[in-house]
RNA sequence: GCGGACGUGGCGGAACAGGUAGACGCAAGGGACUUAAAAUCCCUCGACCUUCAAGUCGUGCGGGUUCGAUUCCCGCCGUCCGCACCA
């Protein structure tokens, strides 16, 4: 018998098991059809999934099973990103191995990702911290340090001098170290780098293939890599100073037109030349200090207060010998970017700008903006960077600023500085190579090998993997692997001599950056990617994940792609062919009188027509409903999707994901959201189930004339839908196809309301049938658990998750006669209900019949009438 | 600071490619059913004006292009994301 209510409880471990007894969603590698791999982002392990999960997964697995449907063979698989300083973190809190930690919570989070009812092949399965994964990756880093990928050098870190740690970014609050409150202080590090700018040309023009990336994320590569022309300008020094041997400073700029309105020079802090001159200058040693506490990250560098040492040094300006500047060593020069030096220009740069009005250095405007007058054009507080012609400039005078740009670069080629140009053109790119060494214990280990003879020596591949000791402690402050009582005294593998391993591991970075290879084979033991498989499954057709890694997990999985192309692992230089970057899931937040933050769970919150108020469920006081904000345990705005799926079951969790809001777009969990796709459960179950009954009933005999309208009305709907959930999932847009769901169901329930049961006539019956069928096919990619109980109670053997996406016949959707607005000047005012194939003087002569038309026209002879077909008539008065 | 996006009823949003603004859902108000509640079903629901018919205004703000602008252009305001050792 049929329950009168859908018992999701029953239902989701039932259809789970049969799924997985059938081996419905293992991807066959002997399967011919067309493949199609799907791939949300996997996860961090950090306890338990949340909301943000619930929808990423939810949207991918609505693409698989739609693509499956389709006919396509589809790859779907999941794993763990799981090496990372959340482990750390929690080793050092509560005494737990980050390995045993971070095991553990993937046995909880793949049970969670289990009871979502997800179609994925579960068989593929790794974890980036299992050594069957990093070996591969050792392997990989080998072989890309064989092709010239990998560099070693110095670069800067955040360090912590009292946890004797170095710092992300993130962990540099205010320049004081998160943990210890100790000022940050910078070191100079020996660091691996894979050498991602000898690509930065490549993975710039190629941004242009990949059309279906959003437009926003191929732009925001774009400014990353940020290609520019310019100039590479030696400055010759003024004074043969003792303070310094240099006798020049080199500079690079992309704007030499300006060279005529320089007021001063400025080098980074972390310029040799500032290195050089605060050794004999403490003033200035204490200013570099002082910049340096800020930490490396540039947002702290360009946002913080622009301020400069004079080191009374002077540079020569380069078309005048007379002209000296001012050198300054100044906190918003980036050493990263170009020469770490510049010239200002106050007058055309803000930065500069500010830098010189601040110091008293004046300015002269050496552009000239279209229509401003040359003799009065000043600059005070706003910089000008637009167009415009020179002036103040001698010789450039009249130019444009191409020109000018051109004539300075001709001048400064042709013109010496000792025996060299003065200058060069160079292309130069903010890119920068990839530093890939951590000084932590929980990453994959730099299959390297340090020797006092042999150098740096690559472990050779037989003795891989390098394997993380387990017996380490977290009491001391520094690098476990670092001060590991024996693991890193070994044998040089070159000479045999006494050596010490590398003791950094890689960014974790790394290791999501060929996972998406490693699940098309991740059974091959030997080596981390079979080619041909590889070559067939690549690149991912859609990837799904969230926007914060727009920039840096993209950016270096198409490099590594690169690499193992020219590793020879692969035959492709682009890993992601779609992608589609989703919205973070939102909450409101509350709190109670107390100031304190409370959970969702522990507020009542009420509703009526004058507004919402929220109370303690503890004791009844008012609670403030404050702003919407991302899920966050500091803001205890979480909602567990375990408690939603014990409470509302799967399918409800995941429909409401799906609904509202576009997928690109944030979107807001309410419980009244929850509530309503709960209904929209339970009125699905009982919808299909009426149709069942309407498409059994026994027959009428009403005549064809009579039915065929509500029989064709029917079928309109259910085809109209089929056509436009599968043009929405094509291109993500599930907010709509939930909505034309909801517009069926809501035409379905209409006609059955006008029915008569005792006779139905043979031809509504079938309508009814066929409507039901396509109804449960149109959810099911949402709701799969439903879908297949109404399927299986619509008498189908199979489960539809096996059953072809139904053909939809696209003549029942072309109406004969169509409702065409009509405008008055733009204005709507009537509708003109006319046959489909009316031709213009048709329709002009039945708009100005009309009243309403006549009435707006008020006696005024129409002056023209736009007719565009199919849309829309507007009569010009 | 730099780069990128977004802004439409009480709320989430829809509107194909410049062509009926508000689909669909949520909330709210009214009603039916019920001893009662839940569930379910029906009606109303941008603002103003109005007996009706009709009309006026309305897509963050100010301009512009167009027969016609939520959509395109310019300038503001606000919110969010990224900034290289979080993942």
């Amino acid at each position: 018998m049929r329950p009168e209510r859908y018992n999701f409880r029953e239902a989701e471990p039932k259809w789970q098991q049969v799924w997985r007894a059938r081996h419905t969603f293992k991807t066959q590698e002997s399967d011919a059809r067309q493949k199609y791999y799907v791939l949300e982002m996997f996860p961090y392990p950090s306890g338990r999934i949340h909301m943000g999960h619930v929808r990423n997964y939810a949207m991918g697995d609505v693409v698989a099973r739609y693509k499956r449907a389709r006919g396509f063979n589809v790859l779907h698989p999941m794993g763990w990103d799981a090496f990372g300083m959340p482990a750390e973190n929690a080793a050092m809190q509560s005494k737990t191995h980050p390995a045993k930690w971070t095991y553990a919570n993937i046995d909880t989070m793949r049970a969670q990702l289990k009871s979502m009812g997800l179609s994925l092949d579960w068989s593929r399965e790794f974890a980036t911290c299992d050594p069957s994964y990093y070996k591969h990756q050792q392997a990989l880093f080998l072989d890309f340090l064989g092709r010239g990928l990998v560099a070693r050098k110095q670069s800067r870190v955040n360090w912590d001098p009292v946890d004797q740690t170095v710092l992300a970014n993130e962990q540099v609050i205010d320049g004081r170290g998160w943990r210890s409150g100790a000022p940050v202080e910078q070191r100079e590090l020996t660091q691996w780098f894979f050498t991602i700018t000898k690509y930065a040309d490549d993975l710039l023009a190629a941004l242009d293939t990949l059309e279906r990336w959003p437009e926003k994320v191929r732009l925001m590569q774009a400014n990353w890599i940020g290609r520019s022309e310019g100039l590479l300008v030696r400055f010759a020094l003024a004074e043969q100073s003792k303070r310094t041997d240099a006798r020049e400073l080199d500079v690079y700029t992309t704007r030499p037109d300006t060279l005529f309105g320089a007021k001063f020079m400025a080098i980074s802090p972390e310029h040799p030349l500032a290195r050089e001159l605060a050794q004999h200058d403490g003033a200035l040693a204490e200013f570099i200090a002082d910049c340096e506490r800020r930490g490396t990250s540039e947002a702290a560098i360009e946002m913080g207060e622009k301020r400069g040492y004079d080191t009374g040094l002077h540079a020569v300006h380069p078309f005048d010998a007379n002209w000296t500047l001012p050198v300054y060593v100044a906190n918003f020069v980036l050493m990263e970017y170009g020469t770490g030096a510049i010239f200002g220009c106050p007058a055309h740069d803000q930065r500069d700008l500010d830098f010189a009005n601040k110091y008293g250095l004046g300015n002269i405007p050496v552009v000239c903006p279209p229509g401003a007058d040359p003799e009065k054009f000043v600059i005070t507080d706003t910089a000008y960077d637009g167009p415009g012609r020179m002036i103040n400039s001698r010789f450039l005078d009249g130019m444009t600023i191409d020109e000018a740009k051109q004539e300075v670069a001709r001048r400064l080629e042709a013109q010496t500085l000792g025996n060299a140009p003065q200058a060069e053109r160079k292309i130069n790119y903010r890119l920068r190579d990839w530093g890939i060494s951590r000084q932590r214990y929980w990453g994959c280990p730099i299959p390297i090998v340090h020797c006092d003879k042999c150098g740096a020596v690559p472990v050779p591949k037989d003795q891989l993997p390098v394997r993380l000791p387990d017996d380490v402690s977290f009491d001391r402050p520094g690098n476990p692997l670092d001060h590991h009582a024996t693991w890193k005294h070994v044998a040089c593998p070159a000479c045999g001599g006494p050596a010490t391993r590398e003791t950094d591991t890689m960014d974790t970075f790394v290791d999501s950056s060929w996972y998406f290879a490693r699940f098309t084979d991740p059974w091959n033991a030997e080596a981390p990617i079979t080619k041909p498989v590889a070559n067939r499954w690549l690149p991912v057709d859609q990837y799904i994940g969230g926007i914060e890694h727009a920039i840096l997990h993209l950016l270096y999985s198409r490099f590594f792609t690169r690499g193992l192309r020219d590793t020879g692992y692969l035959d492709l230089a682009e890993p992601f062919a779609g992608l589609f970057t989703q919205g973070m899931v939102v909450h409101e937040t509350y709190r109670g009188a107390s100031g304190a933050w409370l959970s969702p769970a522990e507020v009542d919150v009420e509703a009526d027509a004058g507004g919402r108020r929220a109370f303690a469920k503890a004791d009844g006081s008012a609670v403030e409903i404050g702003a919407i904000e991302k899920m966050s345990k500091s803001r205890r705005n979480t909602v567990d999707p375990d408690d939603i799926i014990q409470s509302f079951g799967a399918d409800t969790a995941r429909w409401f994901m799906l609904s509202d809001s576009p997928p690109e777009r944030d979107v807001i969990w309410t419980e009244e959201g929850v509530q309503g796709a709960a209904r929209m459960v339970q009125r699905l179950w009982r919808v299909v189930g009426e149709l069942k009954n309407a498409a059994s009933a026994s027959g009428g005999n009403g005549a064809d004339g009579e039915t065929g309208g509500a029989a064709r009305a029917v079928r309109k709907a259910a085809h109209s839908a089929l056509i436009k959930v599968g043009e929405d999932i094509e291109r993500l847009r599930f907010n709509r196809c939930v909505a034309h769901i909801y517009e069926l169901t809501n035409s379905l329930t209409e006609a059955l309301d006008e029915i008569d049961s005792a006779a139905i006539p043979a031809e509504l019956r079938a309508a009814f049938r066929e409507a039901a069928d396509i109804l449960v096919q149109l959810f099911a990619p949402m709701m799969p658990h439903l879908a297949e109980e109404c399927w299986a109670d619509l008498g189908h053997g199979s489960p539809v998750a096996e059953a072809a996406w139904p053909a939809a016949d696209r003549s029942l959707v072309i109406e004969d006669m169509l409702s065409l607005p009509v405008q008055v000047n733009g204005k709507k005012r009537a509708d003109l209900v006319i046959e489909r194939n009316a031709d213009q003087a048709a329709i002009e002569a039945a708009t100005l019949a009309l009243d309403s038309v006549q009435r707006a026209l008020a006696g005024k002879a129409p002056k023209k009438i736009i007719v565009v077909p199919q849309r829309i008539v507007n009569v010009v008065a």
